[in-house]
This record gives C-alpha cells, structure tokens and sequence, in this order.
DNA sequence: GACTGACATTGATGCAGATCAACCGGGGAA
DNA sequence: TTCCCCGGTTGATCTGCATCAATGTCAGTC
C-alpha cells in the first residue's frame, strides 16, 4: 500500500501505463507539461466512496490503475450500475458542478486527477484534450447504448455471457492479446455488482453463471477467474451472434 | 408536403427553429457562412429509413423538424430503441464510416445535413462545433444511463410514467413551457415504438397507460394526445421521487 | 356504406426471474 | 483453534410481464 502510493507520487507521464489511451493522449509534451502543472494522484481503497451524487466534485480524473462503478440508486435502494470505469477511462464531466452518479472504487486504484478549473481552461485552449475527450464520450455513449439492449431485450443467461464478453474483450485490449482460443481473465466484480450492472438479482447472477459453467461455456477457478475455451461459443450465447462487436 | 419542401430548400440560418439548441449553437456568423456551404436539407416521410446499421453514411446532420428512432435489432428480432431524436438533436458520428444503429423517422421530419468529410475538417478549424458536439455528446450519455436505470430497474408502471415524463420535459424545453400545473402533450410513438423503447411488449404498454388512465395519473384524448393534471404525480409514478432530473 | 389494414385494447395462460430462506466455505480476528 | 462474517450457492415458491389470441376503432379507399 505505501509502495503503491509512493509509486503514485513519483509517477511521470512518459511511463503512464494509460498514456496512449487516456484523455492526454494526444497531447504533445508542450501540452503535458501544461497538464502536469494541475494534476496530482490519489489512491482509493477496494470499497471506498470516490464520490457521492450531488456532491461538489472539483477534479476530474484519468483511471490509472484499478476498477471503479458508476451506479444510480433510487430511494427504495433499487440500484443500477451504469457505468463501469478501467484504465484509461475519464471520471467526471468539465463544465458540471456536481457529480451525478456515484462513484465507487471496486478495487484498490489509483487516479490521475486534474483540477477541474485549470482542466476547463486547458480544454478550450489545448483542442487535443477536448477533441480526445470528444472520442472516449463518443465510444462511452456507444457502450451505453449497447447496454441498453442488453438491459432491455436480454435473457439473463445472454445478459451474463455479455458481461463476460465485456471483461473479456477490454481486458484483452488492455494487455494486447487476441480474443482467440482458450481467454483467461479474473471478474472484477462481486455476483452482486454483476446482479447491479445487469438489471438482476444476484441469485440469478449465480444460478446463470452455474449454469454456463454446467454447460461448458466457461471454466471456474475459485469464485472469480474465468476460463473461456471457446470465445465464439460465449458471444453465441450472448446473443451478439456474427459480431455485434463494441470495445471500449 | 411540396410546400414543407420549399421551406426547407429556401431555409436561412437566420430564422432556423434550432440555431440556439443544435451542433451549430456556439457558431459566430463566419463560422456559419462556413457551414452554409456544406449544408443542404433533406426530408423524410414517416416511416422512412434514414439509414441502416452498417451501411455507409456520408453524411451528419441535425433534426430540425420531426423525431426520429434509434433501434439495435437483434438476429431473431428482437428491438431495443436506443435514442430518440427530436429537433435540435445531432445525427451521425464525425470520425466514423458507418452507421451503428437504424435510423429511422418516426413523423415528417426534415433534417439539415453536413456532408460528412467537410464538416470534420470544419470541426478541427472551428473550435465551437467541436465545443457544442462535446456538451450533447455528454448530455446523450447522462439521458443513456438514465434510461438504463429505466430498463435495468424500473417495473413496467414506473416506465411509462417515466418515458412520460421525459417526453413531457422536453416538449416543454422546446416549447419554453413551464411543467407545473396541467400539461398537454402529444405522443410522438406508437404503442410498438414505446414498447422498444422501454423494453416491454406492446400489450403490457397498452395495459399500463390503461392503469395510469384508470387511477387518474393521465387523461387520454383519442390514442395519442395526453393530459396530466398533475405532474408531480406523474413524476412519482416513474419512481423519479423529488427529482430525478434530466433535460438534454 | 362496406371493406381493408394499421394501430390499439383486453383477456387467459405460462414462465423467467424475483423473492424468501437455508446453507456453504474461506479468510481474518480474537 | 474457534468464531464469525462476507460472499456465494442452491432450493421452494411467488409474481410481473410475456405470450397467445380475440376483439375493437378509426381512417382511407373502392
């Protein structure tokens, strides 16, 4: 933990592990020296609140490293993730006060924080930032938009097999490896967050993913890696037969 | 119809119902003389396919009059609207060949097109419409992952009082009405097109805006045009208590 | 004025997934 | 070592919405 976050401060651009990816990607390094003057890092335990709905949020944030949600809570605790934030991905929004959803770290991360202020001005003065910015809400929307069909139309099984195909597949762009033959990846989330992301229970969670793993579909090894021997086999079952394909 | 087709050929910026609300909102008079040159209008019969998911697009494009739909279909045919666009809304994604979803007109509608390649290289040069994209780009995502809280959570009730609602909103933020009091508005979809936008089969949208009628929530007037005596109480019924609150 | 087809309503029945409840297993604290 | 708690699994039952089917309504048209 304190390697961690001394590795956190110490932290250079020209060795971010997001730096191709993240919001400053297409900054030259003018304009990163203009960014390093404003950002500063900060480290969030597995569970910890990064922020609440309606509270102030004065930074805007690039994930580094680790997992965060996005959820929705109605009154009577009914609740809906709507957002689910790896490496690379942009926390908050220039030009709003307030957060809307709450943020949650799932696992120990670490962020890239920017001031919000100074972020704004560099935004309207360094259009790679906004332009960069642009892209990742574009491919967000897409994200969002292709899991409304999910939440909409889906069986619980297909809307399972989806999830395990957006694990599989951002995992698999993050480290750089082909979505062919036998995938391997850890789930980043507990049956409950599952049951959040996917408009179900989390006993139906489990009964499904009981059930791909009875029928072949995937391997467990403990409670949270997966093993996938055959990935067409897993989007068959997800319903985005042929390709349906989104990254992000 | 041909004198609808006139207007459109004969528009001017200038006196356009959407120049304060659309991609071009931001633009100063040069930059619109700019746009101008690669702008043209084109009309759309209810019913008719804007375009196809997959197919090429070579062109974006505001909604100026009318609303159009768009739907995800999966290979057994089951459909999930995914975006509603009304007047001022922008259509198309600037950095990509083709389209994602269908797109389909919904009424009458005519949109004011950009031809694609053009209006990217103005986007570079033209900080504003970039500025203005980004800003909808974001309000789209927050309308998105409010649906999905719709879709994910919501019983059947609480999502046509919620679709309701949100039809009622924006109606009133075009029109620069008031919500409070008893508001009127008309039902731009069918019974099906509310059914795929809210992830429910038709019969069980018919049933529910029948209970909503029953227990005084709305009135109806013919099949489409509907009164609320009460918005609050609308806002209640979609478990949108307090508030709730989005506009886009 | 009867016919047609698109859209909508209403009823009867079935089932996927929610709900309620019991139990399991492993890791951390005392 | 024991306890306990958290996350997970599994079973029994219930229910909200889907499904299947019939009927209603209205606008357009012959």
């Amino acid at each position: 933990m304190l390697s961690e976050a001394k590795f956190a401060e110490t932290r250079q651009c020209g060795d971010c592990p997001i730096r191709h990816r993240a919001v400053c990607a297409r900054c030259d390094s003018d304009e990163l020296v203009q960014l390093d003057k404003i950002k500063f890092y900060r480290n969030y335990e597995a569970g910890q609140m990064i922020a609440w709905a309606g509270d102030q949020m004065d930074f805007v944030a690039s994930v580094v490293t680790g997992i965060a949600t996005l959820t929705q809570v109605m009154e009577d605790g009914r609740t809906q993730m709507v957002g689910l934030l790896l490496p690379s991905d942009f926390v908050g929004r220039p030009g709003r006060e307030t957060a809307t959803y709450n943020v949650v770290a799932t696992s120990d991360m670490t962020l890239c924080c920017f001031r919000k202020k100074p972020f704004e001005q560099l935004m309207s003065s360094t259009p790679h930032i906004a332009q960069r910015l642009l892209e990742m809400t574009l491919d967000e929307l897409d994200a969002a938009r292709e899991w409304m069909l999910v939440l909409g139309r889906k069986t619980a099984r297909e809307k399972i097999a989806s999830l395990l195909c957006i694990i599989a597949r951002r995992n698999a762009a993050l480290q750089m490896l082909a979505t062919e033959g036998e995938i391997t990846f850890d789930l980043p989330l507990t049956r409950e967050a599952m049951a959040d992301y996917l408009g179900l229970t989390l006993e139906t969670v489990s009964r499904q993913v009981s059930a791909l793993k009875r029928d072949g579909v995937i391997r467990l090894e403990g409670k949270r890696h997966i093993i996938v021997p055959d990935f067409d086999r897993l989007m068959q079952e997800a319903g985005d037969d042929g390709d349906g394909g989104f990254l992000n």
